[in-house]
DNA sequence: AATGAATGAGTCTTCATTCAT
DNA sequence: TATGAATGAAGACTCATTCAT
């Protein structure tokens, strides 16, 4: 009913619907993501995703009032797409164990199909210095403790061996997020989700061949 | 006149000017790395590096004809420098696993002192995308079939469980790059060369528990 | 439908229909007034008139196509206003000199109470230099020869000396112009009008002591 | 002799002489002054300068950071030359009346020869209100208590009527300003310095009659 | 050889104006 | 009709590279 305000003027181009907006924003910034990543951000002129939008370069600049805006505004998509992807692929499992061989795999997988998002977090590095710190691990801070938590309850039950927390924590870490980059860099045309029972395996295991 | 021939190569003994070169040539490189790190590469201004230099802009253009050479020759130079390092630190010790443990050591230790390094790794890849391959990995194929060698000898000798060569490698220098990142990014006050005996456990012997 | 003939004059009464435009007319150029004299023309973005007006932009363009047409609308209603107050001001005083005398405290009151104004017609200047002459100077023209008129009857009439109208009218209306502008650019917080006494004394009469 | 410091490189191209860069920078002045007077601050075009001056446009930068500076260069500069002209004009002369009357005439003669220099003054009042006081009113402030003084002297000679200095030394002022503001705003083609002798005689004796 | 000066190509961003609802 | 959305033209400024001394 009453979509006007009770008082004043109300007619007019009615705002437009919030979803709608949404949606548009969403084309943006996948568009915006794929061209940064291709050209670098220097590199990118705002025009040229404009133009792969088929649309002004000004209608951007309303939703994104600054280029380093629209950037972030990739990065920040990329990395809650990358949250929700693994919080639905552990999804009720309750075994920690398998929960962390989910994770990895989840992790690698994800992206397989963004490999953009790698080049934009080597590109937030690079460009935005002054950043306390780069996006990606301020949502890797977030979740911090949650792993911690569960490593020590895992080292209760005997399950892992009585190393620090934040050792197995930084060691898992550096492992999938190198190998993203190592993996991306190379061109290598294998899938990183290969990857991960090797990952997998040695993280738990280890190299060394005990029999001997 | 004179100072050798007006056209071709060197022939008298102009030998203590190529050394003066060469000393500037380093002196430049140093203070470049430092300020692309400190800048990034696009951000860093030919200007800034020459005022710090206490010398012409001009003069950095004549030995690096382009920013863009200059800056390659700076990543080389810190490539060098770490091969050098771990070629050094590993000497002549026989023991194939001791070799492993000492450049996983070496390594760290490295970036601890080049931290500057790492900045630049990323500008390289943020900014030039359409090499190839970028300066770090064109090394670390180098090294790859000698390492792989290594690693199938161990296997062969039982030290190693009979994983892909691959794998094991590709594991251990995700690892390690992962972690020079990580760390740097998320500028922690540590030393990367505390985490060194952690991930060689790990790496070693995995994280599970096996009494269990 | 209905509503007047959809084509051609209107006919019927819509009297009551104009009134209102003419009302929303009034409010927009106060408002665009006050906005062009706090920020300049340029820097005046038609978007924070309609802000403050709580008005969709293109409601502005649609009573005033350009912002040009808006800004000049402005000046004129200023000027108008001016004229107004001082016919209303001098009344049917009938002695020439008192005349004069009320002509320039009203004219300076008038611009106590619409420092905008003064804003206004710098502005105009600093912008539309192609324009033959600006609208204050216009107006200023078509008063000209009244004045004058004036001016050489009371020459005649053997109450002022007799100097060439021209250089009485340049004079007083310089001496006016000069005093609104140092005044108001000095930010002096004392009002205009309190300079009337002085301006009229020492124009009719000089600096000099005639007794020396 | 020892052109080089004692140490150090000091070869090389030897920086600009100071005299000439200061008459390059008068070029520039002298070139900007015109085109933002033609054209009006924001409606010129830095580039057009440079076209005008045959020169890069990165070389003017190069002397003024912005666009601002260098109007404001512009005006500095003219003011100077106002009050240079002023000064050398009144010269040794002694009578203070001759001296009123002489700036009276250097002032107007000025602007006769400098007519940009009036739209600068608008153009700065126009663009740049965020300022405390425009240049022009600066430099006048900074007169001030000079003219008043001797304002006082005259009337304590009984030279002058007995009437508050600052009224007197406002009048004038308005007097002068607005009369190159209007004279110049109605394109009429006379010369402004034609019109000294009126106003000083007016601004002397007054328009009334006293036979009457 | 060394280096201060010169510059033009390149980019982000703004905003008056038009369009669509 | 009223107005939110869209946009293209315009302009300040930077900086890698070249030039001239």
């Amino acid at each position: 009913m009453s979509k006007g305000s009770s008082k004043g003027r109300s007619v007019g181009r009615p705002k437009a619907h919030e979803a709608a907006v949404l949606e548009k924003c969403e084309q943006i910034l996948k568009v915006a993501t794929d061209v940064f990543a291709r050209n670098g951000y220097r590199n990118t002129d705002v025009q040229v995703i404009a133009d792969e939008l088929e649309m002004g370069k000004a209608s951007i600049y309303r939703q994104y009032p600054t280029k380093q805006d629209l950037f972030f505004a990739c990065v920040d998509r990329g990395i809650q797409e990358l949250q929700r992807k693994i919080n639905s692929d552990i999804g009720a499992e309750q075994d920690a164990i398998e929960r962390i061989r989910i994770s990895i795999y989840s992790y690698l997988e994800f992206f397989d199909d963004n490999q953009a998002l790698v080049e934009l977090f080597m590109q937030e590095r690079a460009e935005f210095k002054e950043r306390e710190k780069p996006t990606y691990f301020e949502y890797r801070d977030r979740l911090k403790s949650d792993w911690e938590a569960q490593l020590a309850q895992m080292i209760d039950d005997g399950r892992l061996r009585n190393l620090p927390v934040h050792a197995i924590r930084d060691c898992l870490s550096s492992l999938l997020y190198g190998t993203i980059f190592t993996h991306y860099f190379q061109k290598s045309s294998g899938k990183l989700a290969e990857m991960a029972p090797y990952l997998t395996d040695i993280f738990f295991t280890g190299v060394l061949n005990k029999q001997a």
